[in-house]
DNA sequence: GCCTGCAAAGACAGCGCTGTCAATTTGCAG
DNA sequence: CTGCAAATTGACAGCGCTGTCTTTGCAGGC
């Protein structure tokens, strides 16, 4: 029924079950043959280790925990994706925790889902990842966690990360826009407490500045990373008395809402405005237009940091690592057309 | 540093060990002042139960495991947002698994996946739910599960579930169409394997028969749950002879995927050729127009069937439990424009 | 032949909890 | 008061594994 036990085992190869113990955790310290008798005896009774013992008896229990506070399914999937195959891959378990990151309880309910499970340790993704309050309570508690931040060089601040240059990616496509012949481009910002928002807002600043294009604050508009948001804020922006002929969401939600907007009030993209994104989500693709956005692949990013995790786990020293998030241009973005030419419909 | 124990706590309140666990899981049989004492105890020492000692330790862990196998993200993650609400209420652990429902050793991963973490049932969802012989091994090994199946009626089959209404949905919406005035009515099927596919094909055709209009096979298209395949089968559609005045997807993706083919056609939607979705995910308020659908609250759905498992883990005898996803309309459906006025733009 | 040193294998004691069953206390009729 | 069933509580043995320490086996140096 249940199935067979590291005894079983043990008693089949006529070792003890400490030996068996050895070979299933691959040390090194078995002598060739009786490895072989064990593995055979293993796979004769089909014998799995029970996770729940393990983690009971040793110092951890091979598992680490997936942290996040986003709404967005997408990334989500994605982070997913990339941790269980970093977990499967190096036989770990794998934990997910959705989370309040801005809760003050958040070290203290991140330290008790630790202990509960005896988790061998925590990747925490943005906006978690930014509070560095919790972070210091999590490290005096000495849980080894990675973090994934936006940041456009390695921050050095003692606690390891995957970064990501948002700043570099928002850049690019403020440039990409900027190069088609854009002048008036309206921003549509998201999430004022995620640092990649304030990344991305740099981005877009700084190539405007390197354009020699003057900040206009009546085309930079604040709110969430949701599809609201893109369709109201868009809105607004088309309603000025000198409209933007680009609108560059902070992601593709809003991207997604300013889209809407555009088409909803008869304009046609890219003709009438070009629309950017980012993230190169699903929607993006499936839209129409498909959105020019900027590729950030969630679950390649999460897969490293669930490795650099395990590794520090294992005890040997990792260097952080960064991520660039790559350009990726499709049909919702053209050069603008003469004002005279533009036309409503609907 | 690691917090608190049994034992600990049991010193602190003068009792045993036992007296302790038994307040902590909440059994009757404790005098109401020693459970006063040891619950001020357990305050005081800030004790949270070990799980994977009591995994270990009784009959089962008081886990369960949520198993899908989706390609959809939103879809996914309600269902694990209602895993979870249920599991946290009931205080149960939730353990995460993506599978591949077509593979032939699916019952006996999913029994080693059970084993290993001494899982106490599992919840699945479709398209594995559907896979009977695999759930008949299931059941041979003693593994308690709750199915989440399409059907528009109570199976009866000895196997627990919460079955879905497809059929009924998707006459609802053929119905919306037809009441609209639509009579060639284009049909995008989604996922050749899965049951609910063919309810909803069936749906489509029950509503066409009662309104006594004529099936046409080349209206109706096959393919996977896929974008592509609607922005496909959709031009396909379009580029008849006759083409339809309405299409009906046969989930969001595919709906995405048509409308996208229909705009890029240059064609108006509702004006020029009505479209409806499956599903009532973010996509489908995200789309411009949003999309005519039927809402389908996964959330709900798996919470139900993760609270059937645990009363089934506990012994409960429990009712299979029925879901009528509800038409919701929106700006992509409106009655079909002459063909003669009928236009095309570039 | 004897001792040292190292690799390989085993013995044993838990990890923190629950199931089982025995011991103790309590409540209450007689 | 006494007796007895019912209600409480506790003792104890694991659950299946790993960490630590000990023992065993064997090659090499004198």
């Amino acid at each position: 029924m249940g199935s067979a036990t590291l005894d079983d085992v043990a008693k089949r190869a006529g070792v003890s079950a400490k030996t068996v113990s050895r070979v299933a955790n691959g040390e090194r310290s078995v002598r060739d043959d009786t490895r072989q008798r064990v593995l055979r005896a293993i796979e004769q009774l089909d014998y799995r280790p029970n996770l729940l013992a393990r983690g009971l008896s040793g110092a951890h229990a091979y598992t680490i925990g997936l942290v996040y506070d986003n709404p967005n399914a997408y990334y989500i999937i994605a982070m997913q994706q990339g941790a269980l195959g970093a977990c499967d891959d190096m036989h770990f378990g794998l934990q997910i925790r959705p989370c309040n990151s801005r809760a003050p309880s958040l070290a203290e309910d991140l330290r008790d889902f630790v202990h509960r499970s005896r988790l061998s340790g925590l990747v925490l993704t943005t906006p978690v990842s930014e509070r560095m309050a919790s972070l210091q309570r999590l490290a005096s508690y000495h849980i080894p966690f990675v973090r994934i931040i936006s940041a456009a060089r390695d921050p050095r601040d003692g606690f390891p990360c995957v970064y990501v240059d948002d700043r570099d990616a928002a850049y690019a496509i403020t440039t990409h826009l900027l190069q088609l012949g854009h002048v008036r481009i309206g921003f549509l910002r998201g999430g004022k407490h995620h640092h990649a928002s304030a990344e991305r807002l740099k981005g877009y600043k700084d190539a405007l500045r390197d354009y020699g294009v003057p900040l206009r604050e009546d085309l930079m508009i604040e709110g969430d990373y949701v599809f609201d948001h893109g369709f109201r804020g868009a809105r607004r922006l088309l309603d000025l008395a000198e409209p933007p002929t680009a609108i560059f969401g902070c992601n593709d939600e809003i991207a997604a809402g300013a889209l809407a907007a555009a088409q909803s009030t008869g304009l046609h993209v890219p003709y009438d405005v070009s629309i950017a994104g980012f993230e190169d989500s699903p929607f993006s693709r499936h839209s129409w237009p498909p959105l020019t956005t900027a590729r950030q692949r969630a679950d390649i990013i999460v897969e490293r940091a669930t490795r650099m995790l395990i590794a520090r786990i294992r005890g040997e020293t990792v260097e952080n690592e960064s991520f660039n998030p790559e350009l990726v241009v499709r049909g919702s973005t053209a050069p603008p057309r003469p004002k005279s030419r533009r036309r409503k419909r609907g």
